[in-house]
RNA sequence: GCUCGAGUGGUGGAAUUGGUAGACACGUUGGACUUAAAAUCCAAUGGACAUUAGUCCGUAUGGGUUCAAGUCCCAUCUCGAGUACCA
């Protein structure tokens, strides 16, 4: 019997689909455990053999826990929507939703092929209507919340009104904008409707603000900071600005500190916990007031506030800097530095944030006139603008103390600006001193001889006495902006009545994507959904309806804007626990059940993106009560990257621009000598000569040149020809015409480009490639498709190769050649089950030697199962399969535990091994093996003799013996003494079952 | 610049946490079977020296700790990832 892979895969993954043999029930009796891939973006090219690599060590893991008795969810499912299917969109007219469809379809077959136990009855995708009403629900839950800072948690706008109506905000601790306007209990009742909304909105979860973004005219839309490249658009070349526009924000800052504490309580990567860490950025510091000094032409005095991490160092502030987009700027600059003010903030506004932040070198900046007054040595401190200092960070203020920060330091010594020392003992002549631990401060006043820990405490304390300051702990985390200027993505739940946005109640959604005739912007600057003609809300009959009834009484415009990708994914892995309720998001049996994600796998690109925010959610969703734990997955493993293996051939190019500009009117060559050269040798070598890889090396270019110029009959004389040089040049050719011994398929690739059909090969035998390990990617024709590993070798040797590339988190180099080893293995593993008769396996005892292979096998997979090394196990499996080859074993009792535990990583075969052993019923859910320790005990060891710490000889010993019955058996073996020569041992240090080691 | 991670044969990678470096594969070489090929099986395979016995050198580099270092410590180099005027 032949082990005909294909015909088994196909056989059991019909099976499984039929029996739904991995559905996953929401009550049981077993423990549960969930194991969750990141979803994917359905692209247009489908998967290449890096995308299943995490999928693949998940199902094994998903599979290992149903052997051990667990209930497992596993599901799949679809991050639907997003930019590329709205570009080709744009460019094709298609409907995003048929592209999205199409390739969806096409992961799925794609998926299938390799064989995972998915729950498909679970999928999600976050672009259908059914799956974003909840996505809509939760930005409505958000927009009904509020931050309470002393519960610490959200809580229901409700509560926050409550407090209102009863003693106005003065007391109310809240996360909320920075301009609230304080206000008595009585004045909220005196509030028209609007203004009380207006108010809300600063406290709202999620709420509409103005924010600064690149905004491109041309193309009428938002871009990227990545999108934009020296001040321009990066497709098409167009001019950005920074522009302010109003768009739904969420209040993630209000987490902040909770993300953070959040993170010790998870089994995560330390490189993701350190990237969010940093992301959040919290630095301990003060809030100082500085106020303006009045002046005759600024007739007012303005509060400067500004954030500082060096309170310590206030007596060196020798000036200040604002953002040049503060707004006090406008407010305190004097007539005289209007002009120069105003030039130097125009100049930073076309700049992008990117440039601003790449140019750190260029020190720029203008005086605005204004002085503010030190609170404690009332001194005038003359105030700057710089672009140096973000608006988004602090408050967009710095007080400036160039004895103690390079960056201030520069800017000081670049205007002029004195550098008083506050260091007792540091030379700041040449840069600023900015190590706190090591130094005491001085000319401070009443700091004097303090260290930084002392002085910080003592300033804070005087600034709080006088008001002018206070202790605080500030965050570099920016509440993260939810509009997007996109047609594909969730819209949202939102009408606008007089501008302030309106909640459609949660029952009417989901409020579904309107059709467009254009996926662009509109011609005024509106997003896509502004081409809708049947997007407006009506309030009577709860319906979307035609914009021509729009009458602002009844009939209200709708949110233009969509949400941003991470919105469909911040959630998905709790609605896969009861996908199909359209009542809740998901009952609370449901996720009291399964509570939280025991395994998540997936790159470790998103670490600041999705799952921060996914964290974000859930913690409010805990707040809220929906989610009984407020971190959603227990443990996270981030992937390698799968690298490719690109293939070059030397394409030959000739360098002949020095011999054209040597002839230019000099007269050395004949005019007829150029043309020939031009027309008949040009066409014949440049770029159209291959050169093998073996024979690059060994023969000389020129000869090969003049072979072939030769063979084409031509004047090898020519005196052009004699100048010339020739190079190669290094070429990509798809991986597909190469072998696994580079060896290049020269007929294949005739046809693989046009530039390719009519040139000349050159080589011995074979034509060789060069290789080089790079991203895998389309451009650089290196991308392996799993389908034809599949189709070639089978899906179990694709899932074996995988693992045995080396350890899941480390980024490796994809080699097809390697291949045949895992399907070689899987050939050796049939035969121990059969011979070209038939089955072999029969109920005979196993054998000592059987038993202690098997039993060895099952402790070392269970461990590395445990450990996710699952590429030691596929080794384990070899030698597993090595072993009882040898041992000729044919017993039952050996090989059906052998079968379960090769079916996590190879689960067709071990289907096939496992129903020919006589069982009707799957083996999805066979109990995992038993290790026995008893088959392992061993009487005796092999003891490694060292002398001098190097190993000379093995010596068989049993392992009862003692330290001194080790030591004598040693010494008394012939070899030591050859090896001592008649020496003395100074020492010998035995470790009984380890080693010996003779000194001396 | 800062933070984190990694450097082991021709290649992918093992190494029980300080105890036989190179498991298991790929590749290469030789052999068996075959009319032949494929498939399969057997043997060799870090380097140098040596007829054998064996010796020496070897885990990026240089030092150190130890009876013993790929593993621990210090310094340096290279590569990769993330992040970047964060006050």
């Amino acid at each position: 019997m032949q082990y005909n892979f294909n015909e088994i895969e196909a056989k059991w993954q019909k099976y499984w689909a039929k029996n739904q043999t991995f559905k996953a029930g929401n009550n049981s009796d077993k423990e549960k455990f969930y194991v969750l891939d990141m979803f994917p973006y359905p692209s247009g090219a489908g998967l290449h053999v890096g995308h299943p690599l995490g999928y693949i060590a998940s199902d094994i893991y998903a599979r290992y826990k149903r052997h051990k008795g667990f209930n497992v969810l596993h599901p799949m499912g679809y991050d639907s929507f997003g930019l590329p299917a709205e570009q080709y969109a744009i460019q094709t007219g298609q409907h995003p939703a048929i592209t999205t469809e199409t390739n969806i379809k096409r992961y799925r077959e794609q998926l299938d092929k390799i064989g995972f136990s998915f729950d498909w009855s679970r999928e999600v995708r976050t672009s259908n209507p059914k799956y974003y009403k909840w996505t809509q629900w939760v930005f409505i839950q958000l927009f009904n919340s509020w931050y309470n800072k002393d519960t610490d948690k959200a809580e229901d706008i409700e509560t926050l009104i409550a407090l209102f109506e009863k003693e106005g905000n003065a007391k109310v601790n809240a996360v909320c904008d920075d301009d609230i306007v304080e206000f008595s209990a009585a004045d909220w009742k005196g509030f028209s409707n609007s203004e009380q909304q207006g108010i809300l909105l600063q406290y709202r979860l999620t709420y509409l603000a103005e924010t600064e973004v690149n905004w491109c005219p041309a193309l009428g839309t938002v871009l990227a900071n990545d999108e934009i490249v020296n001040g321009v658009s990066e497709r098409g070349g167009h001019p950005v600005v920074r522009k302010k526009m109003t768009q739904w924000s969420m209040r993630i800052t209000a987490y902040a500190q909770r993300l953070l504490d959040g993170l010790d309580k998870i089994d995560w990567p330390q490189p993701l916990k350190d990237s969010q860490t940093n992301w959040i950025g919290r630095s301990e510091g003060a809030l100082v007031t500085f106020k303006t000094m009045v002046s005759d032409t600024v007739g007012k005095s303005y509060p400067i506030e500004v954030f500082t991490t060096r309170p310590d160092t206030i007596f060196g502030v020798s000036f200040m800097t604002l953002a040049p987009e503060h707004d006090l700027v406008p407010k305190i600059t004097t007539p005289e530095q209007k002009a120069e003010v105003n030039a130097y903030i125009e100049a930073t506004a076309k700049r992008s944030e990117r440039d601003r932040m790449a140019d750190v070198k260029t020190i720029s900046g203008a005086f605005t006139g204004a002085y503010a007054e030190h609170p404690f040595t009332k001194e005038p401190i003359p105030v700057w603008i710089g672009d140096y200092v973000l608006a988004g960070y602090g408050t967009g203020a710095v007080m400036s103390v160039p004895c103690g920060d390079q960056r201030d330091y520069d800017f000081a010594k670049h205007f002029n600006i004195p550098i008083p020392n506050i260091f007792e003992g540091v030379d700041i002549s040449e840069e600023a001193f900015s190590d706190k631990g090591s130094t005491i401060i001085a000319n401070s006043d009443f700091l004097n001889g303090l260290p930084y820990k002392k002085a910080v405490k003592r300033i804070i304390f005087e600034l709080e006495k006088m008001g002018q300051g206070e202790g605080k702990i500030n965050y570099r985390l920016r509440d993260a902006v939810f509009s997007r200027q996109r047609y594909w993505g969730e819209p949202f739940p939102v009408y606008y009545v007089d501008g302030l946005p309106q909640m459609i109640d949660a029952e009417y959604l989901p409020i579904t994507l309107p059709e467009v005739e254009k996926y662009l912007p509109t011609e005024t600057g509106e997003p896509p959904l502004g081409n809708a003609t049947v997007w407006a809300w009506d309030r009577l009959k709860a319906e979307v309806v035609k914009n021509e009834l729009i009458d602002n009484v009844n009939v209200f415009p709708l949110e233009l804007n969509t949400m941003p990708g991470w919105a469909g994914s911040s959630q998905y892995f709790n609605r896969y626990m009861d996908p199909g309720n359209d009542a809740a998001i998901f009952s609370q049996d449901a996720i009291n059940y399964w509570q939280d994600v025991d395994l998540y796998i997936g790159g470790s690109e998103h670490a600041t993106g999705h799952l921060l925010y996914s964290r974000f959610w859930q913690k409010f969703m805990f707040d809220k009560g929906y989610v009984p734990k407020d971190e959603f997955a227990k443990k996270l493993i981030n992937q390698g990257m799968i690298t490719g293996t690109s293939a070059f051939i030397n394409k030959v190019v000739i360098n002949w621009d020095h011999v054209m500009l040597d002839t230019v009117g000099s007269g050395k060559y004949s005019i007829e000598d150029q043309k020939y050269f031009l027309e008949k040798i040009i066409p014949i070598i440049n770029g159209k000569v291959f050169v093998s890889e073996d024979m690059r090396d060994e023969e000389d270019l020129s000869s090969i040149i003049y072979n072939i110029l030769e063979d084409e009959k031509l004047d090898i004389n020519n005196p052009f020809l004699k100048e010339c040089r020739f190079s190669y040049l290094k070429t990509h050719v798809d991986v597909t015409y190469v072998n696994n011994s580079d060896e290049l398929d020269v007929e294949k690739v005739q046809n693989f480009r046009s530039d390719f059909k009519d040139a000349k090969y050159v080589y011995n035998g074979e034509f060789k490639v060069s290789r080089e390990v790079e991203k895998m990617s389309k451009s650089k024709y290196n991308v392996v498709s799993p389908d034809e590993i599949c189709e070639e070798y089978g899906a179990d040797s694709l899932r074996l190769y995988e693992m045995f590339l080396g350890p899941l988190e480390q980024s490796k180099p994809w080699n097809t050649a390697g291949i045949s080893g895992t399907h070689g293995f899987l050939k050796k593993l049939w035969r121990l089950y059969f011979d070209e008769k038939g089955a072999k396996f029969n109920d005979v005892e196993p054998t000592k030697d059987n038993l202690k292979t098997l039993h060895k096998t099952i402790k070392k997979v269970e461990e590395d199962i445990e450990n996710f090394s699952f590429n030691t196990s596929v080794s384990t499996f070899m030698i597993c399969v090595n072993e009882l080859s040898s041992q000729k074993c044919t017993s039952k009792k050996i090989l059906e535990p052998l079968a379960i535990l090769v079916s996590p990583y190879a689960p067709h075969i071990a289907e096939e091994l496992w129903e020919q052993l006589g069982h009707s019923e799957s083996i999805a859910t066979a109990p995992f093996p038993i290790y026995d320790e008893s088959h392992l005990v061993e009487s005796s060891k092999q003891y490694p003799i060292s002398f001098n710490g190097k190993m000379r000889f093995m010596l068989e010993l049993p392992l009862d013996l003692d330290k001194e019955g080790i030591e004598a058996a040693v010494m008394a073996h012939e070899k030591t003494q050859k090896q001592l020569e008649g020496r003395t041992p100074k020492k010998v240090i035995v470790v009984p079952g380890k080693i010996v080691n003779i000194v001396g």
